[in-house]
Formats: structure tokens, C-alpha cells, sequence
DNA sequence: AACTCCCCCAACCGCGGTCTC
DNA sequence: TGAGACCGCGGTTGGGGGAGT
């Protein structure tokens, strides 16, 4: 194992990317799509490395990233989202679909465990171990414990999606989705205005770039499809819609991920437990909604994503599956927290651990 | 005003998983 | 089938900037 680092050639450059790199970067995707990471340094001339060019992208070059504050329902959904899955930040920000996984990490680092932390203290009377809430919150729940909850979340999902596939169910129209659940993009285009006052100039002008994308996910058919690397944090990557459904790769460009995504597109006819893996494993029901662009208007993400959500196949309410899986997250959060809490002092009579 | 401390977050690092040949 | 290449993820770092003194 253990392979050499990408990055250690000399001549490598590292630290923060200057205006004038990102415009290189995103011009090139600009032309090519994402993905094919290996070649943009040799392509553009960059002095950086593949990784190094995927993760400006992801993380901050590509269009709908909405940066600034965390809402409360945002935070609420991290904290129970955390305590279901643990630290894993893809997947949960594949439920925030304008945050990054590194947004929703730093945050949780910086902020959620602290809060919860002091929550926690403050309840309990007594401190806590010094390791950090997300180890108290997820670590300390024990497997079993952690395996019963999701039993239990197993049914849930089921009846969710049941509901979620039921005919009668009204289509839930994008303007009446939680804001968070509604991927953002209907919320893209006022995205980087309403960011913008919480960054740096630099920043800024990162989301004009980001804004110059707007036009250009809408104008290229290459950007559609290809989005290899896009498409793991799914969600938050709906920059590669424009074929309606991701099934055109960027020529030679398709990578396994792209692929997979394909393959995901085409399972909406999901079984249960297909269904249910595609609520907490993510892959697939993120993929369904990969190609939902935030970079579109907000009108456009309505018409696009009543055509694409509501018509195609079973997969019909992708949001009203995400409408329902808050639902289910939310409304019995009352009942999950009182869970957890009972859990996480199951914990710490049992284990000693806090 | 100058200095120190602390916080935040962009970026890096290393590993595991998957794909290709 | 196995080795190498590539990608994505999660943990960690460190520089910039704000707050406090």
C-alpha cells in the first residue's frame, strides 16, 4: 500500500489557488466537462496536481455551492444525519445538496460539536470526554444500538418509500420543498448573490466564475454529461444535467463513476431494499438527481424537474422521496433524539463512556 | 497600535475502493 | 487474476483574519 503521494513531484505547486488558475480550471472544464482528472494539469498547463484540480473544483469552483451560514434545518439535518451514518460527510452532503462534504465537515468540526458538546454537558451535569461530540455521538453508540436504530430506520425508509411511490400521492411542487431538501436548485440562481456577502473578495469573484457557469452548463452539451467526478457527491454536483439524464458520457471521457451513474439512472425501479440502499447508501438516489442542474433558473429547475422527477419511471418523486426521507427525519426526530439520548446514556451507564 | 490567541476553512495527505489492462 | 492507475473520501493541517488584551 501506501502509494506515493500524487503530488510530490517538483514542480507541483500547492497552496491556494490564485484567480487566475481557477479561470484556466474552469475554463477547461468549461470545454471538457469534469472528470478525466489526470489530464487537466497536462491539458491546461496547471501546475497542479489531478487532485488538486478535483477538489477546487468540487469543493468550490463548480456552480450551486452555497456558502455562508448554515441554516437550522441544515444544521438539524447534520446532527441527525451524523448520528445515523457517522462521519460520513458525502453522504450526508449528498442530503445538503448546495454544501460541499468539506463544508459540512468543517462545520460539524467547528461548530455542531462544539454546540452539541456543550448541549450535552449542560444536560448531563457533568463533563464529557474531550474526544469530540462526533466520536460521543457516533462512536460511543454501540454497534448493536447503532444496528437496532437502523432497523428501525430500515422501516421507515420502507414505509417512506412506499408512500413515495404511491400514485396518489400529489406531486410536491419544487417551491413547496424544504429548502434544503429541494436541492438547491431552485435556490441556485440566488445562490451566489445571497453568498456573496459572506466571502471574501476573493471568493467572490470565484462565484462569478461559478456564475459565468450558469450560462454554460445551459449552453454546453459536453458539460452535461461527463461528471465523473462529480457524481459520488451527486447531489451537490447538478452541473450535469443537460442531457436529462446522464446518459451521454463525454465521449471518451466516461469513467466508472459515470457509468455507475448510468447504471443508477437506470434502476429507479428499485426493490425495497434497493430503495432503501439507495436511502442511506446514497449512490443511487443521488444519481437521480445528479443531472438536476443548479445552474439553472429557478424556473428551469421547476419545468426540469417536474419532466424529470415526476415522469421517469417510478423514480417519480425523487424529491418527494427526499420530501418524505425529511419528513421521516424530522418528524420523528423527536422520537429518534429521545433514542439517541436513551442510547447515548444506555452508553454512558453501560460503557463509562462520556 | 501592537501583539497574541483563537477560530475558520481551503487545501493537503493518505488510504481504500474500483476500474482497466 | 493481479498489478497499476485513478478517483473519492475522511482526517488533518496551516495560513489568514478577527477578537481580545
Amino acid at each position: 500500500m501506501g502509494r506515493p503521494p500524487c503530488c510530490d513531484k517538483v514542480g507541483v505547486k500547492k497552496g491556494p489557488w490564485t484567480p487566475e488558475e481557477d479561470i484556466i480550471l474552469v475554463s477547461y472544464i468549461q470545454e471538457h466537462g469534469p472528470g478525466n482528472w489526470r489530464a487537466v494539469p497536462s491539458n491546461t498547463g496547471l501546475l497542479r496536481c489531478s487532485k488538486s484540480c478535483r477538489l477546487r473544483w468540487t469543493n468550490y469552483l463548480r456552480p450551486g455551492i452555497k456558502r455562508g451560514n448554515f441554516t437550522d434545518h441544515e444544521e438539524k439535518m447534520i446532527i441527525h444525519l451524523q448520528a445515523l451514518l457517522g462521519n460520513r460527510w458525502a453522504a450526508i452532503a449528498s442530503y445538503l445538496p448546495q454544501r460541499t462534504d468539506n463544508d459540512i465537515k468543517n462545520y460539524w468540526n467547528t461548530h455542531l460539536k462544539k454546540k452539541l458538546k456543550k448541549l450535552q454537558t449542560g444536560t448531563e451535569g457533568h463533563e464529557s470526554r474531550d474526544d469530540g461530540l462526533s466520536s460521543s455521538a457516533s462512536q460511543s453508540i454501540s454497534r448493536g444500538q447503532w444496528e437496532r436504530r437502523l432497523q428501525t430506520d430500515i422501516h421507515l425508509a420502507k414505509q417512506a418509500l412506499c408512500e413515495a411511490l404511491s400514485p396518489e400521492k400529489p406531486n410536491i411542487l419544487p417551491d413547496q420543498l424544504n429548502p434544503t431538501s429541494n436541492i438547491g436548485f431552485m435556490n441556485f440562481a440566488k445562490s451566489a448573490s445571497q453568498s456573496s456577502s459572506t466571502t471574501t473578495t476573493y471568493a467572490s469573484s470565484t462565484e462569478n466564475i461559478a456564475k459565468l457557469l450558469k450560462g454554460w452548463v445551459r449552453n454546453s452539451p459536453k458539460s452535461a454529461s461527463s461528471n465523473s467526478a462529480v457524481t459520488q457527491q451527486s447531489f451537490n454536483n447538478n452541473n450535469n444535467f443537460a442531457d436529462g439524464g446522464g446518459t451521454e458520457s463525454t465521449s471518451s471521457d466516461e469513467t466508472p463513476s459515470t457509468k455507475a451513474d448510468n447504471k443508477d439512472n437506470n434502476n429507479n425501479c428499485m426493490e425495497l431494499p434497493e430503495a432503501f440502499e439507495s436511502l442511506f447508501g446514497l449512490e443511487s438516489f443521488d444519481s437521480s438527481n445528479s443531472e438536476l442542474s443548479q445552474s439553472m433558473s429557478p424556473d428551469e429547475s421547476c419545468s426540469f424537474f417536474e419532466d424529470h422527477c415526476l415522469h421517469d419511471c417510478k423514480q417519480e418523486p425523487t424529491t418527494a422521496q427526499m420530501s418524505l426521507l425529511e419528513k421521516w427525519l424530522f418528524e420523528d426526530q423527536q422520537v429518534k433524539d429521545y433514542n439517541l439520548i436513551s442510547d447515548l446514556k444506555l452508553d454512558e451507564n453501560t460503557h463509562n463512556i462520556f
